[in-house]
DNA sequence: TCGCTATACTTGAGCCGTCAACAATCTAGC
DNA sequence: GCTAGATTGTTGACGGCTCAAGTATAGCGA
């Protein structure tokens, strides 16, 4: 994990989670999301996810555009230079990844895995009461 | 995980790899390591390392040893203040974790998860050369 | 319509961990 | 022995994230 976050930074200036939010804007319809979504997709706090994007905002990947039917809330827009940018940075980033999994399991193994791990709740705070 | 190392704070003051620490050392040789390979093991830099240990110092649960092999490594030795509070916090913590996984998860199913996972190396690092 | 509670987001303070640079010591090869 | 390079550990500066508290808006029930 960390070392793929250091291979982003090195090579693209991105953190992990930059990333992540970057590529989850772009799955998104008009590329646009709430920060609350975006905090509960990439498991950060609503003020991390404030910080994350001040630096995408500074750098030009992500715009902010309000919403007409309430004024609560911000999306995050993602700009083209932004998506560049995503594209650019998957080139890399998913090869490291392919590498460092594919030379250690079969494709069969990587299916069972993931399998296994999606069932795993995004948010782990909204399942599972656990007698607090 | 931000679930775990949450509930470790709240009840405990100890942080997820404060525990995982503790484990180390309860569980090494005369339950004391070099500070590198403790590094290693929690997946944390030298000096993440020190200042990590420098709080659990300040709390009376890890003590320095040095070796008389050589003058460069001190040992993190787990005192028995460290693995009374070690115990307490397993308690919570590993029911925690039962629940969590137990409530998604079959015992074969858990066991399948486990072997796969554990042919991720310790340290990234030392693997698979990747083309850097 | 007023007030209460819930939701969306931001901000200040502070912790935790990294990186880069450094000091001390060990070890090999000459 | 000595020097060159590797290994162990610490420190300063800083980034990234959380928590707690606060602002603003939404929406509901009396």
């Amino acid at each position: 994990m960390r070392r793929f976050n250091a291979q982003l930074v090195r090579d693209h200036g991105l953190t992990i989670n930059d990333f992540e939010v970057l590529l989850n804007l772009s799955k998104a319809e008009d590329r646009q999301l709430r920060r609350v979504d975006l905090a509960e997709r990439v498991l950060l706090t609503p003020s991390g996810i404030t910080r994350l994007l001040e630096g995408l905002e500074r750098s030009g990947y992500v715009e902010r555009a309000s919403c007409a039917s309430d004024a609560r809330v911000t999306y995050a827009q993602l700009t083209d230079e932004g998506h560049a940018k995503l594209r650019e940075a998957s080139r890399s980033h998913v090869s490291e990844i392919r590498e460092y999994m594919g030379g250690r399991f079969s494709d069969e193994e990587l299916e069972a895995l993931g399998r296994l791990l999606e069932r795993l709740p995004v948010d782990p705070q909204d399942d599972l009461e656990c007698g607090a």
